[in-house]
DNA sequence: CTGTTAGCGCGTTCAG
DNA sequence: CTGAACGCGCTAACAG
């Protein structure tokens, strides 16, 4: 059962003490370029790599960044981890991803097994059933530094990261009216949540603006699946009054309402018009054309990280930075 | 500076020695269940959690998976990856991604860290310009055991989890010839790695079998991107002889292969039949309309995670299994 | 320049 | 049933 080469086998073979290996494995300037040499090259030739693990337990070192989403396979999600990734790459971070389904109990969990991990600092988008948050606030206990990303929650001050939510749907709903809508419905997800809340908001207000009665939210707290915006579809489309555009908060919701319009002989955009939040690239070659809010997702992340390395950094200044980001409605 | 809360802090608060705290949340039976009780109380209070680092340190556990996937933000890898969450979360594993960006150098890197970081098992992805295959060998030095899913490499031995390349291409190939097609050409990755040589062999083999002369072979050897794509489709459509099918290794690049053919006004299924690989659900209301092979992602996640739990709890087994599954040809 | 010592947090001896 | 001692791998402080 061969063990991993430590500093102390090195250390014994060459008889030297291993607070010296230590030290030439280090680059310490004060061992002798021979001895150094000597360390160096036995261990190089043995495959000797660090611990960390010892070194975490010293507290010297902490590599590891956590990230939480709701559902990983989600193109807006999978998209801003790989980015996150390569940059904590760049500064020697490792990155673990973690995956809530949306569920408040394996939120909970998972901040459970990041504090016992002893992680360097998490960037976050909360669940759909999340609204009590006293799981987050005991992260400051473990000084743990949280950035929150695209899905927000208020009652927290930590930095956080978004779109502008507001504009971009006020946007959206004057650019459907303009072109004929006056039945819009909005497919949306929990108000527990503060970009799903905003958004809502700005639905209402717009279409208030503009002079419409029309009003329709549709509030979908689960995973945005396919199925889920089929049966979405589904159920507004029976109601007496249908609408005649729909503002979607997730492309795969989208992509099933498309579906189940389909199977309805709804056409679109002719009877239907639709804008979705989403930048799937299969958005250019989809029919029915659907337009999009499409979302800086390389620079949400980028920034979520940033703002994470300074926390990490500077681990007392309270200041939280909350940047906003500007999405952009493609017409189709 | 608050630190978190020790096994130690426990024993002084208590005036119990810290191996009978040890005991007490270990749930050890030789513990009075009234000091076990005051303990437990204890540590629940004040948000005693393990810390991992020590455990990992001592050796006596592991909890840590890696997944390495060439870019996490492609359909097929991040649900991959999502699916893997889930279920090693289940058995108390955390799951750490890399991302190798199709590069032999950042996938040397990222072994590197995964040995650095005590981690228990790996599930890999090769990325396209893995030819050499040692520092996959140098993980049998650390006892950490790795499963390959999707793209393999040859010269490893080591549990493999694959789709039925062959036969699938060879099934779309005779589709294709079958519907008039007889200028198929292969968009297809590096044939260092087996999933596309398999894939390639099949090809060459299937359009031998029926006859045809036509053959076309487009090989790339970075990530699949949608630029990729078009480039790819721009070449091969300014060649004397032009094709009248493609069979296309990825979603991605079949997207760009759609866009640049609507420029220059090749019309898709007339002038040319597409049939790419990808499970993405987009491919539903694409048009124009790409027949596609759908790879069962969730088997072969499960598979890939169940063989390195096997692998994990039976270290010396060396009996390595491969697994292959069914891909499906959708028409449309 | 190098060796000694101590301790990070934990569980497992081995004694009582 | 509980306490004492040890060591996992590593580095920092101290002592030569």
């Amino acid at each position: 059962m061969a063990k991993r080469i430590t500093i102390k086998d090195i250390s014994k073979q060459l008889n030297i003490h291993h607070s010296t290996v230590s030290r030439a494995l280090r680059n310490h300037p004060k061992v002798k370029e021979e001895t150094k040499k000597r360390i160096v090259d036995y261990a190089k030739k043995h495959g000797y790599k660090v611990n960390m693990s010892a070194l975490q337990l010293r507290g010297s070192a902490r590599n590891v960044i956590a990230v939480i989403v709701p559902n990983i396979s989600h193109h807006f999600f999978s998209n801003a981890i790989s980015v996150i990734t390569n940059l904590a790459y760049k500064e020697g971070y490792i990155v673990s991803v973690f995956q809530t389904n949306e569920s408040f109990e394996q939120e909970k969990q998972v901040l459970d097994s990041i504090i016992q991990n002893n992680i360097a600092g998490i960037i976050a988008s909360v669940s759909m059933q999340t609204s009590d948050v006293s799981h987050f606030k005991e992260l400051e206990r473990y000084k743990i530094p949280l950035v929150l990303f695209d899905r927000l929650v208020d009652d927290i001050d930590v930095p956080k990261v978004e779109i502008n939510n507001f504009e971009i749907v006020s946007q959206a709903v004057r650019h459907l009216i303009e072109n004929g809508a006056n039945r819009i419905v909005h497919i949306t997800g929990s108000d527990r949540i503060s970009v799903f809340r905003n958004r809502q908001q700005a639905y209402r207000h717009a279409i208030k603006e503009m002079g419409i009665e029309y009003s329709n939210t549709y509030m979908i707290d689960e995973d945005f699946t396919l199925e889920v915006g089929k049966s979405a579809a589904k159920s507004i489309f029976t109601e007496k009054t249908i609408p005649d555009a729909i503002i979607c908060d997730s492309y795969m919701l989208m992509l099933g309402v498309v579906l189940q319009l389909k199977e309805m002989d709804i056409s679109v955009p002719n009877d239907v018009k639709i804008i979705c939040f989403g930048n799937n690239p299969s958005l250019e070659v989809i029919t029915p054309s659907v337009s999009s809010i499409v979302q800086p997702i390389t620079e949400l992340a980028e920034a979520s990280f940033n703002l994470l390395m300074k926390r990490i950094e500077e681990p007392d200044n309270k200041q939280f930075e909350q940047q906003i980001f500007s999405a952009k409605l493609i017409n189709r």
